[in-house]
RNA sequence: CGCGGGGUGGAGCAGUCUGGUAGCUCGUCAGGCUCAUAACCUGAAGGUCGCACGUUCAAAUCGUGUCCCCGCAACCA
């Protein structure tokens, strides 16, 4: 069977953010998926970056005396130290001063200018000069700007209309490209409006940290072409062709709601203009809330997840995110709702599982995992709900419902845990050892399986019970576990969190 | 009437497309077990499925109206 591919891609970060669980959670999401597909054999690329031009980052850098370049360059370990602390396995990491991407952005400017699709024209508009940018009408309306003023400012602008038509056609006839649907409807209530052009470029007198226009030295690009097409040029686009052709169109672009316009409309109509297929799907995340509101520096509720990996672990951080969050949906990010998860499903239903079977085994087998010998039909059923979870787990990944994929694999755990408790292997074992011997071994085989089935979500705490287990590598088939493997001692998977402190 | 999503036991969600015993996790209460991380298992209490009207033998599920919450409304990551 040929292998399928699989390019998946986060947003770039900007780089004077501090990372914080949003950021966390959609690099994660990526890793997750694409652990999952290299388990079913796929082959991933998988691109993250850092967003290093613009006003901000020109301001920030000034105040410190460095140059722009040299503020980048000593803010991005913030996020690539961040990635390797939790485990993200990206393929790529892209940062938009890289000579690559310039190289990429100038030459894709000048190919859409030449095609005609950018013009100059007079823009005006609401310009706050506090922040020394332009604002929007809502904006202005808000009343948190100060020094409002009109301002008239000659621009480069790309033709965007001249893509809605094909836009609204291709969203029609493509129910998988944004996603979830209530997003879809979204963004085609919007196309219901005529859509305007786009400004892309900003005056270097006004600003200049970014990539020059290469028809207009007088300019450089302002972020739309700058951010989006790091996607493609994370691919090798007009470097590589092999590389390219081969992986883009991506398979999904994940982001958060804030930014659905951005890629679903800017991203597309830029794809339109360059003859390149559009990504298969976008998908668009909610929000973590802090509680009940919403995660603001100026609130200073901001969470780290640096501190949360450290305090509880990486795999406890992304069980989680990665189980919290109902598809799509904003979720409540609270320590409470973290600790009730982490002690109800990971150290009472899942380490404490490991426990029971390598303790019983242990015991009663001097650690070395007994063979089945005649299955009754309390057997046949545990095997039974492996072989229909499989399935089930890929539909729901290849959905993106990691969270029900998660909380399916949970609820053969429980399964297994009943299971004991109605067999009872050590009252058995006293008269009949090789009945406790196939209990054992069916409750030890089928936490492997559930081991596998968490490893892209929790890669080192499963890969542990895989060792413990000596089962590095084993397949994901009923029956992998060998008779007569020793079986390695271990300390608690997941110590139970008690809370004492308040 | 700008567009879209949602209101289900104390909490968080599923079920709504393809009407027909309202399901899961957590929490609460009672019991069991004792291999295990005071973990695990069983049972119980608790819901007029926002509200009203309608269609139907039958509605959380379809239709209409209404109240409330949230998102989008563009050049802002």
């Amino acid at each position: 069977m040929k292998k399928s591919k699989f390019y998946v891609t986060t947003p770039i970060y900007y780089v004077n953010d501090k990372p914080h669980i949003g950021h966390a959670y959609t690099t994660i999401l990526a890793d997750v998926l694409t652990r999952y597909h290299e388990s079913i054999g796929d082959e991933v690329f998988f691109l993250t970056g850092l967003d290093e031009h613009g006003q901000k980052v020109k301001q920030a850098a000034e105040k410190r005396n460095l140059s722009c370049q040299e503020h980048c360059n000593d803010l991005a370990p913030r996020f690539i130290n961040l990635w390797e602390k939790l485990e993200i396995k990206y393929s790529d990491f892209i940062r938009t001063t890289q000579e690559r991407h310039i190289k990429l952005v100038q030459s894709v400017l000048q190919k859409v200018y030449e095609k005609g699709d950018i013009y100059m024209d007079e823009y005006e508009g609401w310009y706050s000069v506090a922040e020394e940018r332009f604002i929007t009408a809502t904006e202005k309306e808000s009343g948190q700007f100060r020094d409002v003023k009109m301002l008239k400012e000659r621009n480069w602008f790309f033709k965007m209309s001249k893509y809605q038509r094909n836009l609204i056609d291709h969203i029609n006839n493509n129910p998988q490209f944004i996603r979830p649907e209530s997003r879809k409807n979204e963004i085609l209530g919007f196309l219901r409006q005529p859509l305007g052009d786009l400004c892309i470029s900003r005056p270097k007198e006004r600003m200049d940290w970014g990539i020059e226009i290469p028809f207009d030295r007088e300019y450089v690009t302002y972020v739309w072409f700058d951010a989006l097409l790091n996607y493609v040029t994370g691919v090798g686009f007009e470097a590589d062709n092999d590389k390219f052709n081969k992986w883009w169109p991506a398979d999904i672009h994940l982001i958060g709601k804030d930014i659905l316009t951005t890629h679903s409309v800017y991203w597309s109509t830029m794809l339109f203009s360059l003859g390149l297929p559009l990504p298969k799907t976008i998908f668009a995340h909610g929000w973590w809330l802090i509680g009940e509101t919403k995660m603001s520096k100026s609130l200073g509720n901001v969470v780290n997840p640096l501190d949360m990996a450290e305090q509880y672990g990486v795999d406890a951080l992304r069980y989680y995110l990665m189980r919290e969050m109902v598809l799509g949906q904003d979720s409540s990010f609270t320590l409470e709702s973290f600790i009730k998860r982490y002690n109800s499903d990971l150290a009472n239903d899942f380490g404490n599982l490991l426990n029971r079977v390598s303790g019983l085994i242990g015991k009663y087998f001097d650690s070395v995992v007994p063979a089945v010998k005649g299955k009754t039909a309390a057997e046949e059923d545990i095997e039974k709900s492996f072989n229909e979870l499989m399935p089930k787990i890929r539909t729901l990944i290849l959905e993106f419902k990691i969270n029900e994929a998660i909380e399916e694999t949970m609820q053969l755990i429980r399964k297994v845990n009943k299971y004991l408790e109605s067999q009872a292997p050590w009252k058995v074992a006293k008269e009949n050892l090789e009945r406790a011997g196939t209990i054992l071994y069916t409750a030890t085989e089928a936490l492997r399986l559930a081991a596998i089935l968490l490893l892209p979500v929790m890669p080192s705490k499963c890969g542990r019970v895989m060792e413990v287990l000596s089962a590095d590598k084993t397949e994901l088939l009923w029956g992998g576990l060998k008779s007569g493997t020793k079986l390695q001692t271990h300390e608690a998977l997941f110590p139970r969190i008690e809370e004492e402190k308040k």
